[in-house]
DNA sequence: TTGGGG
């Protein structure tokens, strides 16, 4: 509403009709003078180049969207922008070509001004802007309006303009006031639901390629929701995974994840992800129209026939945002927990006043030995079933439990040491099953002839870890985590 | 020559 406002001010009245009659005249004078194959030294709105396909015309726009620079399918490299203007808010795709990416536009932040002399407006069922590497040219500013007027890059051939400066002022003032992009679509990890296709504003931490299969670790600073499980399922309580993918990271692209927040796979099979393999390095995205569904109570981004990649810089207002949320969220020493929290009273620990850890630090830690107090559920256990807890009470045994927070998922072993500390003292059958139930958040069935429930919910418990190794040849690969300190309440 | 489609 105050955005409406300012638009308003900021933009010129359309006024009374003469004046907008003589402006009409003196642009359809350009076009016709572009048409006669006059050189044009003027700029024209995008929408008004729109009438002329095929007439070289020069644009002054922002730049929306910046896509990857990728190998074309002839012998040059290409890249393909999204430009818009005051005349065109839904904007036009522009698609550049050169023998090296160096020359191709490298735009710094969506939200820069890109200024196109000599480019042909083609329609191929949609209209976009060809640029021509025989006579067209660009030159590309910052968008802040405190930077300053020379462009940042230019190509071989671009002579400024008179009105360079003026436009590109008049371009900045605009830019704050209209914001780039859908933001309705945009979801955060935090707010997935299932089945809805989206917007994700993330930062791209690792990719993954296996003959045509690709896999994006992709992290927003949040944490996805806390998944229910089918409680009819003995199997998924025994064999629930650690993960989606096969195998594990190796321990260096580990080591560079950030231990708050989740990072969610993205899975693709299109070949046409191979231009983000160009990429190097770490980079912000918008994952645009994505969808997402659980597996095994784990969320997993889909990449559809019809979702796309557009690159970020860190000076985009999504991504700033989400910076600042993160900064802000890791400064305090409760919302580094799980958003998705409410830490019930299922279990006790004896060392209240240990540091909180979630599960990523302890699995990134420089240490392979060491102990900390984390804020989990439990998704499954092994042994589970009846028959085979009750060995539980003959304290030879020990039992296996898969851990999760938004971070991580691990295996902890409650030796058979810790087996009576862990289920309070009372190893009787009937306290076994019912402590194991609470934990794996079985509801208790109130009455027992009621249907046996469909879904359960693992409660948050603290607990208390410690980790070892199993083989000093190799301690990384056999380290195991083993709970201690903490008990199931009654 | 080559691209991408809101």
């Amino acid at each position: 509403m105050e955005e409406a406002s300012a638009r308003e001010r900021k933009r010129p009245r359309e006024g009374d009709a003469s004046e907008g009659n003589a402006r009409m005249r003196e642009v359809w004078k350009r076009l016709l003078e572009a048409a006669a194959g006059k050189p044009q030294y003027t700029y024209l709105p995008i929408a008004d180049t729109l009438k002329v396909p095929g007439v070289r015309v020069c644009l002054f726009a922002v730049v929306a969207e910046i896509g990857a620079a990728v190998h074309s399918r002839g012998t040059d490299f290409t890249v393909t922008l999204r430009i818009v203007d005051e005349s065109c808010k839904a904007g036009i795709s522009a698609t550049f070509f050169a023998e090296e990416t160096a020359l191709l536009p490298c735009v710094k932040s969506s939200g820069d001004v890109i200024s196109l002399h000599n480019v042909e407006i083609q329609h191929h069922g949609e209209f976009c802007v060809t640029f021509n590497k025989k006579f067209s040219s660009f030159a590309l500013f910052e968008r802040k309006v405190s930077a300053e007027c020379s462009p940042y890059q230019t190509s071989m051939k671009y002579h400024g303009r008179k009105h360079d400066k003026e436009l590109l002022t008049q371009m900045r003032t605009w830019l704050p006031n209209n914001p780039l992009g859908l933001k309705d679509l945009e979801l955060q990890l935090r707010s997935l639901k299932s089945g809805s296709t989206f917007d994700l504003v993330c930062k791209v931490l690792h990719v993954h390629e296996n003959s045509g299969k690709w896999i994006f670790y992709v992290w927003d600073g949040t944490d996805t929701p806390a998944a229910e499980f089918q409680a009819i399922s003995d199997a998924e309580a025994v064999e629930s995974p650690l993960l989606l993918e096969g195998l594990p990271l190796p321990r260096e692209v580990l080591c560079t994840m950030p231990c708050v927040g989740t990072v969610l796979r993205i899975f693709s099979d299109r070949s046409v992800n191979k231009v983000l393999h160009m990429q190097k390095g770490i980079y912000w995205a918008r994952f645009c129209n994505i969808t997402c569904e659980q597996e095994f109570g784990i969320w997993k981004g889909v990449f559809l026939y019809s979702s796309r990649v557009r690159l970020l810089s860190h000076e985009d207002g999504s991504v700033v945002d989400r910076l600042k949320m993160y900064d802000s969220r890791n400064a305090n020493k409760v919302h580094r927990q799980p958003m998705a929290s409410f830490p019930s009273n299922v279990a006790d620990v004896e060392y209240e006043k240990a540091g909180y850890s979630t599960l990523m630090e302890s699995l990134t830690h420089h240490e392979v030995t060491h102990k900390l107090k984390t804020l989990v559920r439990v998704v499954a256990a092994y042994p589970c079933r009846a028959s085979e807890l009750r060995l539980l009470s003959t304290r030879k045994y020990c039992i296996r439990l898969t851990l999760e927070d938004p971070t991580a998922r691990t295996h902890a072993y409650v030796h058979k040491d810790n087996v009576v500390k862990f289920f309070g003292g009372f190893l009787t059958e009937e306290v076994v099953i019912k402590k194991m139930n609470k934990l794996l958040g079985v509801p208790e069935p109130e009455d027992s002839e009621e249907v046996a429930p469909l879904t359960r919910n693992p409660p948050w418990i603290w607990c208390c870890l410690i980790s070892y190794y199993l083989d000093k040849n190799d301690r990384w690969g056999s380290r195991r985590y083993q709970i201690y300190a903490t008990t199931i309440r009654d």
